[in-house]
DNA sequence: AATAAATATTGAACAATGTTCAAATACTAT
DNA sequence: ATAGTATTTGAACATTGTTCAATATTTATT
């Protein structure tokens, strides 16, 4: 005999909250990779791990709690990739290199999780969402202190590299008319950083 | 006697079809500068200037149209700007330094045009849309020109120095709860023409 | 001047969004 | 067993963008 509810259900327990979490979060990042940011709705997430929208609800106190979710991963993930590079190269400019390709790679690879981490503003800002920052940022500033005599200087110079690269990107997405000629993202990163190497 | 219109009404012709587009974008533009770009609906615009939506897509095909035209505005006013730059200043570097200028002035006086502009993803992309960019990019390549041999050099440096610019301002907004220190914009564009000028 | 055609405007509707919440259910501790 | 707590739902609400038949007005034609 199969249940048919013509009513509201209650508490089902499948999975635990943490797993429940897991499940929304890694919905939602395969909705984003494959549809794209927009297709990231209450519904669609709620649809695709089985459940409704109230519940999301029960996990995530806004959509924006989920979006700052998925980010926080692709954040993770990116920090673990750049992690590999300061511990691969020695020389400040491989370093340097390696993590502006690492960047370039993620933009390439996965062209929506980038934007919905780069270019979709959101105000959420978590606790969780400030030490993600970090866990790139921090190792962007390590690269770039030896090419600087004070600290300041290199938080600058790791401010200056951090926005060049967004910038880079954003332009490549945003001219699908491009402005002239199409310069590959890689070639403008090359040209920025011949530039910011040279003492 | 008042008219008191209890069915659909035709057609007014308070204004032509010229001024009714001037007053929409006067009035989405009044609406983003003091509400944010969330405030730009179809219902508000249409509001403001005592119509119905459904006038505004007799106007514009999509609110991404009124969007786009919002943005042309702001791309034909900021182009205006720097060609009074390009006027005043004779040296390459006071040329670069007074676009940078103008470009963190546009941010800080009007953050919100400046993010329906620039941080806001828009895949409408008209003709007019493409015009307005060049108004800008190419008064751009024309201050870079200078610095390198090539044309192409000069379009990649044109195109660094742009993406920088929109890099700073957006890691600007983005951490309200900021990466160590507050670094105020001027200071990392600073950082970066200093060495960007350095031949 | 009368009539026809073109145009402008509306209100009402549609689908989709985020979000809330009472009701109902199932699990947990007593 | 019973009481209490946590979870899940469905239905609702307000807001989006957008469409469109109906209507009113202006313009063109006869």
């Amino acid at each position: 005999m199969f249940k048919i509810k013509d009513h509201t259900m209650g508490r089902r327990k499948d999975h635990s909250r943490e797993e429940l979490t897991e499940l929304a979060i890694d919905a939602g990042r395969t909705l984003v990779i494959e549809k794209g940011p927009a297709a990231l709705t209450a519904r669609n997430v709620a649809r695709a791990i089985g459940y409704t929208p109230g519940t999301l609800y029960n996990l995530f106190e806004s959509i924006d709690g989920l979006i700052a979710a998925i980010n926080i991963r692709s954040m993770e993930t990116f920090a673990r990739t750049i992690r590999e590079v300061m511990r691969r190269e020695t020389s400040t400019s491989a370093q340097l290199r390696g993590i502006a390709r690492a960047y370039l790679d993620f933009h390439q690879e996965s062209p929506h999780l980038w934007s919905l981490l780069f270019a979709s503003p959101l105000d959420y800002h978590s606790e969780a969402y400030r030490e993600a920052i970090h866990g790139i940022f921090d190792q962007v500033l390590e690269a770039t202190e030896p090419l600087s005599a004070d600290p300041d200087t290199a938080r600058r110079k790791a401010k200056v590299l951090w926005s060049t690269l967004h910038g880079i990107c954003l332009l490549q997405d945003s001219s699908k008319l491009n402005v002239g000629q199409q310069d590959p993202p890689e070639t403008l990163v090359n040209e920025f950083l011949n530039q910011f190497l040279r003492i």
